[in-house]
DNA sequence: TTTTTGTCATAGGTTTAAATTATTAATCTG
DNA sequence: CAGATTAATAATTTAAACCTATGACAAAAA
């Protein structure tokens, strides 16, 4: 049993169309006998007769008045597929699927999105804000095109660019501004506040603090950035953020910001993608863009 | 260049749903080379990715995610064809396009439509009431599928298949009640009222009054027979209508009805249609079914 | 009527497209 | 590194679609 095919239909409208299978057959550039074996099979594939063919007219049958524009819709939807492609390639990608984690989100994302708007007015840019275990999986499964998070990620599957070093500064209360900037070492003395398991920063923060540590620390994990500069702001503690969170951070909260000297703890936040995405190319100029420097 | 065929669309779509070329490809009954083929072919008319080749796992690209749902929406639009097609099949036509001309449709109509109902619960009945000179045009040009009138038509492309005899009766004053009943001879001295020119029924009442005649008579011609009587009610003149209008059209009337004696004028009602449609043999059954005899 | 014309269907042979099997290439997994 | 998994490529076969030529039929013209 042979299924019905766009040639089908094709053919069907043109006949629809000019009522007359020679004109037809020439419209769609074949020959008359073609078109009418053509027909002809539709009809036994619908078990229906689709025109009716009279010694010198030929018109639809009340079955094929109704056929008609259904046929019509369908070639629509056909030629709408090619035009959607041919959308979809201008400007770098169309879609945009991209994974940020938490801690860096909120202070990265105004500014990619209006790099990525101005140089691409017609991009579709969805954003995914998570951990990055989730965001690893979700990329790993090509939920997302892209991620970016603190390298490095190590995953023989994906490519990793790094965008920028970030350094991370010493959140004290308000009281404290008039102390030395204490050292690593000292940092283990005091209470120092972090984000949930789960999120890098945690990891990155403490294995700056030269703590081996998960000592006695009772449950004052912060979901977010934001949380924990309230928290020293009330002089519960201490925390470390990134450089780049505290002008959004602490323009509110009663505290104080200081550098480490040397060595100053930092991160790498990189970009990574699937190796096997189509993308690679434009990803890598989207990283680019990205790059501050 | 090649276009795209719906075997292209079925089969991305059993790829977009088993995520795994060999799997899709039992699943379409086809060899894992033959599909590789046709997706790879089909991302060439795209000029575009649809799916990401991993080592271990196949996904959709962002395009293909979405260009999956249109893909699906148009299989399932071919699929409603082949439905329609069968739907269409079952009854006696699915849908029947059907031109009466005035002087039967009120008074056979009804009896038609519930007959037809009766037998063929789901059929789509479209009637269409005019001449019969614009009924044989619209049939000829495939715009309805049969007629009902009075024969002969006299058309090579038509069947003509006789439904029954219907006799004229004379509608007079009431006054004139207790008179004679005229033959038609006698009917030439009296004013006899029309309907206009254009329907059949005129020239069929004319030719029985053995007038050779439109003999000076002035605007009088009536739309409907509906027009005649009540005319003829209000005294302007006698009239001849068709025996199977009388119920209908001299109940409120004050009117006088009587037959002629022999020769009764006649005429024949048959129903016609293109040789050339495929529906001729279900046409045969619905003529027998209006017969009433 | 007979002939001619217009129009679609059928037949046989050729070309093009699609499928098959066998093989290769690449990349995970153990 | 060896074995397994998965998709791509190659060569060949099979099937579909098309073309030219011809036939059938009905309408129009002679």
């Amino acid at each position: 049993m042979t299924k019905i095919t766009l040639k089908h239909l094709r053919y069907f409208e043109a006949v629809a169309l000019h009522r007359h299978f020679g004109h037809a057959a020439e419209a769609c550039a074949i020959s008359q006998p073609a078109l009418s074996v053509q027909i002809k099979e539709l009809e036994q594939i619908l078990q229906t007769t689709l025109f009716e063919r009279g010694a010198r007219n030929t018109s639809l049958t009340g079955f094929g008045t109704e056929f008609a524009p259904r046929a019509r819709a369908i070639l629509q939807g056909v030629d709408e597929l090619q035009d959607m492609a041919r959308a979809s390639k201008q400007g770098i990608v169309g879609r945009l699927r991209i994974g940020i984690i938490p801690t860096i989100a909120p202070y990265l994302l105004p500014d990619i999105i209006t790099k990525l708007m101005r140089t691409n007015p017609d991009i579709d840019i969805q954003v995914r804000e998570t951990l990055t275990s989730h965001l690893i999986n979700e990329l790993a499964d090509g939920r997302i095109d892209a991620a970016i998070v603190a390298l490095p990620v190590s995953e023989p599957a994906f490519t990793e660019v790094a965008l920028f070093d970030e350094k991370f500064v010493l959140v004290r209360p308000e009281a404290d501004r008039a102390k030395p900037t204490p050292d690593r070492a000292r940092l283990t003395e005091m209470k120092l506040l972090l984000l949930e398991e789960g999120h890098c920063f945690r990891d990155q923060a403490l294995s700056f603090c030269a703590t081996q540590s998960d000592k006695a620390r009772e449950g004052l994990d912060a979901s977010s950035l934001s949380t924990l500069v309230q928290m020293v702001g009330a002089g519960i503690g201490v925390t470390l953020i990134p450089e780049m969170a505290v002008a959004v951070e602490t323009q509110s909260a009663r505290v104080a910001v200081s550098s480490f000297p040397e060595p100053q703890p930092t991160r790498t936040v990189g970009m990574i993608w699937r190796k096997t995405n189509p993308l690679s190319t434009k990803l890598l100029g989207i990283a680019d863009l990205i790059r501050p420097a």
